[in-house]
DNA sequence: ATATTTTTTTAGACTAGTCTAAACTTTTAT
DNA sequence: ATAAAAGTTTAGACTAGTCTAAAAAAATAT
């Protein structure tokens, strides 16, 4: 059983590692927790003993099995509420990372699962982030940076790789959610801003914001 | 600002004190809180430089208006969540306390007005007890012990004094739940055993049963 | 009215989590 | 290859919350 505040380094941890793939610097995940590199030293050793992550002395830390099935745990729950807030209780998506980041910490198999339920078993949130399954399991949707589109590409957004909240609702506005219909009319050759149509409106995005935007493959 | 621990140790002295009407004793608080009476004074301290108590050695502690505020806005989460857990995710009543004991610590003012909205504003949780509303005010439903009415009587359930699992299990089953209309057909004089209609269907029901049972006076 | 019991508070210690400052490794630059 | 810089860990201190044991106050019994 971990604490809260160890559910959130371990939570950081994946992230960091991109899923467990690589190892983290006790300086990223100080910034990342807006925290000191003493305390993640502290803490790192908690996590060690507890077989979360295995860890050696300033070559930074891996999470293990163990330790990636309880950080997959606590990001469905993040999601599966992320996803009630937005499509139950009419949250912009762009209000529901913060409170979910308290949500995600509720003790309760039970009550996991019947929200799972009560959704209709999302396999997507309203970022468009794939929502881990009960036994941890991702469905990955194969994806592009729409940037890297070519004109004439017509297909759907797939995630927005950003919770900055002035991007979500920007997009918000222009009609470009996870989920909604896409064609990339054409790229303006010298800013690589490109001119999309959303809703059957056409609109046209600056490269930065192409960048973030993830579309089917 | 109040700490979960904090906030637990506000809703105990509420609850304890009949809504702020008495002063709280140091080991009434300490055995309710299932902690010692030395870390009930340490709190105590903590709790009336934030001015939600006031407390003066070896007297007890009575809340401020500002103390029950907070602790009705606690109170007001807790059964919200309750009535959302039992309504919208077909919890059963006895499930539901452990889980809403967690909710009810979420910090969004945001979230529980939409949470009360998607409800459709109700007035009592589960078990009948009353939902403050948003500045605090707590209707009170003017009730009856269901075993003092007379044959003839029509009105709905207000409440189940008790909390045994068995017993709100078997009300569930025969449809004897807080809000449900409810006539008493007659009344057994050897036993005071009670014939009431619940749905449309006539049940008998012991003396003990009609004791824990409030109904609309 | 005084002694005994009960209740409450204080004193001091412990864990979780955090910090600053200093020490120690590793990396980078010359 | 060695010095400087960057990154990491240790040491020691602090807050929140808890505990045990002892002291102090209040209530009760004789």
């Amino acid at each position: 059983m971990l604490s809260l505040t160890e559910e959130n380094y371990l939570k950081a941890i994946y992230h960091l590692s991109d899923g467990g793939t690589k190892a983290v610097l006790t300086n990223e995940l100080a910034e990342s927790l807006a925290t000191k590199a003493a305390s993640v030293t502290d803490m790192i050793k908690k996590l060690s003993v507890k077989n979360v992550i295995s860890y050696e002395k300033y070559y930074g830390v891996k999470i293990t099995r163990q330790g990636k099935a309880q950080a997959l745990s606590i990001i469905r729950k993040h999601r599966l509420w992320e996803t009630f807030l937005v499509q139950q209780l009419n949250f912009s998506w762009d209000e529901v990372h913060e409170v979910a980041e308290q949500l995600e910490h509720i003790q309760s198999p039970l009550l996991i699962e019947k929200l799972d339920e009560f959704l209709g078993f999302p396999s997507v949130d309203p970022h468009g982030e794939p929502i881990p399954d009960k036994n941890g399991k991702i469905k990955i949707q194969s994806s592009a940076m729409l940037s890297e589109m070519l004109p004439g590409y017509k297909g759907s957004i797939v995630a927005v790789k950003d919770s900055d909240s002035g991007l979500l609702k920007y997009l918000d506005k222009i009609g470009g959610t996870p989920g909604k219909k896409i064609k990339l009319i054409s790229k303006e050759e010298y800013d690589d801003s490109l001119e999309i149509e959303l809703d059957n409106m056409k609109v046209s995005i600056s490269k930065i914001v192409s960048q973030k935007i993830l579309v089917t493959a």
